[in-house]
DNA sequence: TCGAGGGACGTTAGCGGTAACCCTATCGCG
DNA sequence: CGCGATAGGGTTACCGCTAACGTCCCTCGA
């Protein structure tokens, strides 16, 4: 093994405590004794063992994360942002991954909280409740991400998904689509208020809900682009076929508009489309791509100090803060040419997207 | 705390040691207790705690994953490869992110290694020795991955650099671009190697080498399409311009394209670009890209491979992998117009992209 | 009948740290 | 001069689990 705190302290005669507290900065210790102890340390480059460390305090200043899908650039960028808010509190970050699959994920979730983080944090994949309660219940604090579980008590972070639903929603009505549909797994918590959101703002401009405008995948740990590409084809079977395109999320969006594109058809010419996430590649697209922005990087540190609450027990009861969601317009709904025929539209000063670039430029 | 060995014991009128054995599967423990002790485990949902188990046995199985940014594709895929990897041989695997920040990084190396990973994979974002030396001379066996440090002798897993660049650059030639350019960082370590097969088939080809065509930066921490974005104004100003660029990796191509297409160039009628990595969204692009693919998740999965043969002492002297990069041929380098009337592009058996085409329809 | 050999379980002693006390000078002060 | 306070450091026990030996007791062969 490496070297240990008690080497140190034969070293330098003294007891194995005194090098504990000259090291953690307790203040009995002399100022000489400590310097001795803090150069020694240096000299043979010595680190704590966290293990044993975690072991008797019963806490490890870690925090671990699991998502379903770290190539989901949202998530990614979650994972950034969530790492760099501990990180100045001088916490670490774990992050796994449950790939989609509830078990994988209830196998990751044991294994953090068996390994002893202070507090999880979790967009979990779970259709039912069933594994959650594993967590709930323990007193390890946790906090849901993005995929809320309205059932549960339990802390939550995450956008207005219902509200980003409307908002894309009603920016499909907005350019004039009439025939819009959603993609999506509606079982699922987010997609559940986005397309409640979808679903309202259709009713209130009376806009008829159409069964076979609503497609649903039950599959599981295929990539998201994949998923959305096959959806795509089946809705594009519908007679007549939609104008207008809310999806879950932005990778679904992206396969969805390959397969438009594929089979010949026009973005946004023919078919509109608006995502969910406002990932960083969705500008650079083929048709770079309207989304819902959800602030992840706010998301992501928004969450970081909750869960420091958390584990300072600074925090009583569940919390829910949800993030207000705006709309970023790109090409996928007004098309350069569509601009310019038709340049009134709310929320966008200038035509051709100036928002889209004026990020391109320079963050 | 939670539920411990010694609760079920009590219950069960057994010593500690008889569940402990009981529980990890040891023989010498009769099936009738094995089965009473394994029932009220469950019953219980007693979970080991693995703090104490690594104190005591010295290890974890756990194996640290440290990759420079998680927002590039590559790595996330990478680090899903790998953690499917390890998962198969009951391993976990626990991922930081350095943000491309040398002490970041240092830090996330000394925590891994202070929590007991029983190996540690990087990709390395140091531009010195200097803080690998803290690994190195561990006995936690470690793995370079992507990034090569030739001058340590160290495990090392990744694509070769070198034949890749070649690659993408006799591709470039085959293409009949003369001024090449090369965006990058030949500071880095892989970017050596790139550079090198790049400089070399210029050689091959007696094609100059420009000064003023090699552009790199020493930003760290500036999302990676944005450097590529700053990068391509910057070698646009050359005169006269390059008319092919071989770029470090997909998210810089994504924002040297990107310059390009703003500057009211066309892709690749003006330049063409070729990428690295052949990240999963670079096909979706605007221009979809052309690009070297290394085989992420078989990395992945070599990688994981290694780890865990390290781990198991099956290897004594340091192993260098080297997996065979492929050429992915897109509209970047053949644009749409362009592959139609000069068809007869080697390795392209039928114009317009097949092999894009091919992946974008299913897996 | 006896001892060897095993099956089934327990005891002891830590892993590397730290919390919570406990000691021992030294010092100030009435 | 005696007392408590304080600085500076040490003892002890224990976190939850397991390696490495004990210790029974039963069985079986000679």
């Amino acid at each position: 093994m490496a070297i240990r705190l008690k080497d140190i302290a034969r070293e330098l005669n003294v007891s194995a405590i005194t090098v504990s507290k000259a090291l953690r900065g307790n203040t009995d210790i002399s100022e000489a004794t400590r310097q001795r102890v803090l150069t020694r340390m240096k000299e043979l480059d010595y680190q704590p063992n966290m293990v044993a460390r975690s072991l008797v305090t019963g806490h490890s200043s870690i925090v671990g994360l699991i998502v379903p899908d770290l190539l989901n650039p949202f998530f990614a960028e979650l994972a950034k942002s969530l790492g760099g808010g501990l990180r100045k509190q001088a916490y670490g970050l774990i992050v796994a991954s449950s790939e989609e699959d509830p078990d994988i994920e209830q196998t990751e979730i044991r294994m953090m909280l068996a390994r002893g983080v202070d507090a999880l944090l979790i967009s979990s994949c779970q259709s039912t409740l069933q594994g959650l309660f594993s967590v709930h219940g323990r007193l390890t604090p946790f906090v849901l991400l993005d995929r809320p579980f309205p059932q549960l008590r339990a802390n939550f972070v995450g956008a207005d998904d219902y509200v980003g639903g409307k908002l894309a929603t009603e920016h499909l009505i907005e350019i004039r689509r009439r025939r819009l549909a959603y993609i999506g797994s509606p079982d699922l918590g987010p997609a559940a208020d986005r397309f409640r959101g979808f679903r309202s703002a259709l009713l209130d401009h009376g806009i008829e809900l159409r069964e076979k405008y609503i497609i649903s995948s039950q599959v599981i740990n295929d990539p998201g682009d994949n998923l959305g590409y096959d959806m795509m084809q089946q809705l594009l079977r519908a007679k007549p076929r939609p104008t207008g395109v809310f999806c879950h999320n932005d990778i679904i969006a992206i396969g969805a508009m390959k397969a438009t594109l594929d089979a010949g058809l026009s973005v946004p010419g023919d078919i509109a489309f608006v995502g969910f996430d406002n990932v960083r590649y969705s500008k650079y697209l083929h048709v770079p791509l309207t989304s819902i922005d959800q602030s992840t990087s706010r998301l992501g540190e928004t969450a970081a100090q909750l869960a420091l609450d958390l584990i300072a027990r600074k925090i009583e009861k569940p919390k829910t803060i949800l993030l207000a969601p705006t709309l970023v317009v790109r090409e996928s709904t007004i098309g350069l040419k569509a601009a310019a025929k038709q340049p009134a539209v709310a929320g966008q000063p200038s035509p051709g997207e100036p928002q889209a670039r004026r990020r391109l430029t320079r963050r």
